[in-house]
DNA sequence: TTTGCAAAGTGGTATGACCACTGTAAGGCC
DNA sequence: GGCCTTACAGTGGTCATACCACTTTGCAAA
């Protein structure tokens, strides 16, 4: 527990110092998820910084979600949250406008990738997981609110049963604007003719080539169903253009 | 017996009252990129908090990436930078054993994605970028060092033309890890017979598929590099464990 | 006018003290 | 003796002050 910590190096400045020296512990697998940490007063102590000093690098830290910190007990090491990673995201793209269609790439690209190691890896559970999912989307296929929500579970379970932590963390991370993207996108094609029978076919037609297990054709239709979910789109800007009563809303 | 705190309204504690303050300034608009803070001082008297306590909250803020603090200069809001999210990624590495393994389905999935848009919108510009990556790749073949390096930085050069930034910015949040992975790689299988000619074909291949614009054939390509690139290592694996006496260096 | 230096303002750090919360162990009560 | 209460020690949370290091500014001297 309290064996000898590493020497900090003396070439950075205090708060950088501590923060690298903790991001070396953690790295070299000497702190684990669990671990508690030495008292404020014996670390600042051994590190040979003040603590405000390596109170700023703890709280930061903390807010960075690798830190566990309770009034009276300790600091303990935390396991990484990607709900900070969430939020960043949200955050950071938010400011660009238009992100919610490049997001789009980003989901195409881990979607096609995923869906193919879900035909390789995928077991009997996963697939009763994605086919409940879909179960959900067609009961909710009348409600853009509740389809979207349940079109962006049934694409999240797929990526789940990819099962593979690096593609489920970056789907993670941008998972609320794919949310958003979804709703949004079911609001806007909801009038377009054709469009509930399409969505159904659509994700039915991708599930079965996951069930059964031939990559390509899933990959297929995947992207299939992405570029036609776009021509739905071009479709209602259309719509919404030639025949304005149809916005009665 | 605990004196009231009538100055402050919120019912948050110290630190964190600071850190919501800062966050409702920069989603409200009242804080933009660019603007400098007030000095440390000024701020936790207007705050009611003490200036460790508010230098907590700014460090922590410095740490996301959402502040520059300038020794000397003051305090600037900074338009949100995606390099904290490479410290997410390695941090998570820790945690995660064979991550390393895992990151490759990231890596081609963004890959895969990337060389697609590339074939639509890259420029000339952008090919001459990538060549010149290529031509370094194929001088530094025989380092594993640089050679990695090179390599990671021609992949990188696509994922740069391809002009999407949230694919992008994912990649850029794992680049760290992909950095060490092609250097990993690169000095596993330096020694299997053939792999210098593989590694350079296999590239070139990618790279006129690109400049051809043809999205499927580069696709193809660029997934056949990965396969193969799995195949030597696993003959790397095997050599190392069949002759013992190449492990000299 | 140009140059150099000192002062003011800023962030960076250190120190010591005190408060608030938690767990534990000693003590008193039944 | 067993249970409850209480006091204490350890921890994070906060504060005030002083001083150091860096940057800019402006004044004064050459």
């Amino acid at each position: 527990m309290s064996t000898v910590l590493a020497e900090a190096p003396d070439d950075l400045l205090g708060a950088e110092k501590v923060f690298a020296f903790f991001r070396d512990e953690l790295l070299s697998g000497r702190l684990k998820p669990g671990d508690r940490l030495l008292s404020e007063r014996e670390l600042s102590l051994r590190l040979g910084v003040s603590r405000p000093v390596l109170r700023e690098a703890l709280r930061s830290l903390s807010m960075l979600g690798f830190l566990d910190i309770l009034h009276g007990k300790g600091a303990y090491v935390k396991s990484a949250d990607i709900s900070v990673l969430t939020d960043f995201f949200t955050f950071c793209l938010a400011q660009q406008p238009d992100i919610l269609d490049d997001v789009m790439q980003a989901r195409i690209a881990i979607e096609c990738q995923a869906i193919r190691l879900v035909c390789e890896r995928a077991s009997d559970g996963d697939f009763l997981r994605i086919g409940s999912k879909l179960s959900r989307l067609m009961e909710t296929i009348n409600d853009p609110e509740a389809g979207g929500e349940a079109d962006f579970t049934f694409h999240m379970a797929i990526v789940e049963a990819a099962r593979s932590p690096a593609l489920l963390t970056l789907y993670q991370a941008i998972s609320e604007l794919l949310r958003r993207s979804h709703v949004e996108r079911r609001k806007l094609t909801v009038q377009v003719a054709g469009i509930r029978d399409y969505l159904v076919d659509a994700h039915r037609e991708v599930y079965l080539s996951i069930v059964a297990r031939d990559p390509d054709a899933a990959e297929t239709r995947l992207r299939e169903h992405f570029a036609i979910g776009d021509e739905f789109r071009r479709k209602s800007f259309i719509a919404a253009f030639s025949k304005a009563e149809k916005q009665e809303d």
